[in-house]
Formats: C-alpha cells, sequence, structure tokens
DNA sequence: CCTTGATTACACCGATCTGTGTAATTAAGG
DNA sequence: CCTTAATTACACAGATCGGTGTAATCAAGG
C-alpha cells in the first residue's frame, strides 16, 4: 500500500483509512472489515484501538475539525479568500460535501453525539466569520456571520450534487455583495495586487 | 394503523410510508422488512409493486420532485416568501433537510441515477427562481438566481444540523440585500400589508 | 358458485454487518 | 535469552440485509 503511512503509529494509520473512506463512500457504506483490509490489519488490531465503529466515527470526526490557521492577512481577505479556497477543493474529485453535514444526513436521528460535533463545527465557522467581521467595524456582525455560513454551505450543498466549482464563485460574489452593503471597502482586485499594478 | 391510509392502493401506501422513513431516518438506514411490518403488509407484497430497493428509492425521490405551484403574487413577493415557508418547515420536527442532497451524500458514488435526479431538482429550483427574476428585469437573472439556491440550500444545511430555523429568516436577510442591491423594490412591509397599514 | 388476482404467512437463501474469543506469531527491550 | 506487548490468522456468534419460492387465504366480479 501507501509506504509513508507504514511508518505511523497504528492508530493514526486505521484513522487515515476509515477517514478517507467514510469521507467518499459515507459511514454506513464502510464496514470495519473493509477499513481493516485496505491497511492489511487484521479486523481484532482494529479492535484494539477503537472499541467500537461509533468510536471510530466520532474519532474520524474530531479529526475534521479543525481550526482555520491564524493569519496576518487583512480580515476582508480573510473571509473572501475563503471562498477561493472553497473553489479549489470543488475542483478536486475527492471532494463529497461537508463531512459533518453528511454524518448528520446519513446517522440522523441515532446518533447525538455526531450531531453535537457537528452543530460545534458549523459554531466555530460561523464565530470565525463573526471575529473578523467585528474587526471590520460592521454593524451587526452576528448576523452577517450567519450569512456568510449559509453561502458557504449552501455552495456545498450545490457542489455535492452539481459537482460545479462555479458555485464557490457565486457564493464569493454574493459574499461581496452582502459585504459591500454593510460598509466594508473591498477593492475590485486584492490589495496585493492592487500593489503590483500601481508599480 | 393510520386508517385513513387503508383506503388508498397499496403502491400509494408503501411509498409513503417509505418515504416517510426513508426521509427521517436515512435511506440505509431503513430496511425493506421495517417498511412492511410499518404497513402491516407482508414484504412479499412490497416485492409485488417495486422490483428492488433501488426501484423504491427511485420512486421516493419521484415522489420528492414537486414542483412549486404557479402563483399570481408579484415575483418579488414569490421570491421572498419561499424562505418563509421554508421557517415554517424548519419549525417542524419533521424536517430533515433536503432529501436530494441528504441521498446523494448517504449513496455517493454508487448510485448515478439518484445524483442525477438530484441535479435535475436543485437546476428545477434555480430556473424557478431565475424566471421570476426575469420578469424583475434585473440585470443578471442567472447569476442571482444560483446565489439565490446558495441561500436557500445552506439554510437547509445549518437547520439541518443546528435545529434553528432563524437560519431562513438570516437567508431571506440576505436574498433582500442582493435583490436591492440588484435594482429590485423592496417594501419594508409586503404589499398586502401596506395595503392594510393604508387603509 | 366459481374464477381470478391480490395478499398472506413463512421458510429460506447467501451475503454482510459489528463484535468476540483464542491461540500462534512476531518484534523489541532489558 | 527471556519477557512483554502488539499483531496475526481464523473461526464464530447473532443480527440484519435484500430478495425469493411456495402454498394457503381472501375478496371481488362475472
Amino acid at each position: 500500500m501507501a509506504s509513508p503511512l507504514a511508518k505511523q503509529p497504528m492508530k493514526e494509520r486505521i484513522l487515515e483509512t476509515a477517514d478517507r473512506l467514510f469521507y467518499l463512500q459515507g459511514i454506513r457504506a464502510v464496514g470495519v472489515d473493509t477499513i481493516a483490509a485496505e491497511i492489511g490489519i487484521s479486523k481484532r488490531t482494529l479492535y484494539n484501538h477503537f472499541p467500537s465503529k461509533d468510536a471510530l466515527i466520532a474519532a474520524y470526526l474530531a479529526r475534521r475539525f479543525v481550526q482555520p490557521r491564524p493569519s496576518d492577512k487583512p480580515p476582508v481577505e480573510q473571509i473572501l479568500s475563503t471562498f477561493d479556497s472553497l473553489e479549489r477543493r470543488f475542483a478536486s474529485k475527492d471532494f463529497r460535501g461537508c463531512p459533518f453535514v453528511n454524518a448528520v444526513a446519513e446517522l440522523g436521528t441515532d446518533d447525538k453525539s455526531v450531531k453535537k460535533t457537528a452543530i460545534a463545527f458549523k459554531e466555530s465557522r460561523r464565530v470565525w466569520f463573526r471575529d473578523l467581521l467585528r474587526q471590520l467595524k460592521v454593524a451587526d456582525p452576528e448576523a452577517l456571520a450567519t450569512q456568510l455560513t449559509l453561502l458557504v454551505d449552501g455552495s456545498i450543498a450545490q457542489d455535492l450534487v452539481r459537482d460545479d466549482p462555479a458555485m464557490a464563485r457565486a457564493a464569493k460574489e454574493a459574499a461581496t455583495v452582502l459585504l459591500k452593503n454593510a460598509g466594508v471597502e473591498i477593492g475590485a482586485e486584492s490589495a496585493a495586487k492592487k500593489r503590483a499594478i500601481a508599480k
């Protein structure tokens, strides 16, 4: 299999493989036998590291819960570049929507720990937007942050079914309108690009 | 069970039950035995009406594919009232997101007929917005229609995980900003309400 | 009354699912 | 060399899955 993975501790190897299969094929669609076989280990080893599939699912979602790296770029650029990186991810054939939304859709009413994690993730994204908007001194950062998350999740859902990265650009254009409407100054080009042109 | 259902033809009874269970619990989470048991019929009868579970899934999604009723209300009201009805649906405890998005998330790479249906549904919604926007003579109805679908799907995804009908109101506010930005006249109150106030 | 078609109960198939029990094998460290 | 811990192969349990075969039952219509 993948040789660079062989060196990592077993638990991480299991998590990586579970992540890939769960995300690409769905949680219910992937059995523990499949995961073990994909790594080339025995099912017993997998269960020595995770007491149950539910624990593996929880670890999978916890691993997906990463915070955006702090950036020193201007807040408005950070906000808008969100949609650029979204567009890049949409262009990958391995993009299959938001793992948290998918997990809630799949596991539904059953698992409420999954739902709690999903809620925490969505809220963390909203807060990230809100804090940047506060720096921009907009009138209602809470409301605008929520609206931006709608554009993010909307473009993700639309791309999931349509496989169309242009959904990210559409979201970015809408976000630009919302920001301008809130009094945020936005250059037609990025500040860096403007500087380059000015030369 | 439900007595009013008993009178309907068997095929419709099966479809109704499958719809409810598939939507609320997930397609993979519901077996054909469960559906038959819920109706109180034998599994044989179910398979006399649908050759396979896949056929039942296809019929389930086809049944969910309904067009919005034509309305004589002003286009701008039709567009904005979309978010009001969305908010009403969010308030129901039986709301579990968009069945098409959920189906794609669940069945993923496997079933491409499901994906085709989901794409057709999303596109029909976008076209519905676009045609109304054309009547409003906005500059770029295609782009704005796409942006409105992002707000719709974004609020649906957010409500799915957060159970917060306010997501629909946030989407409506964002939609209002986008419409105004496109030069559409929007009263603070609806036309009907304004008339009532004018009295 | 008799025929016809739908529905029933029920057993069964092979596959797959999560999870366990067990004894042998392997590799590392003192 | 010996101990210890991890991993292995493998069988198996009990449940559930989608789907089928069959013969009996039931209701409606001619």
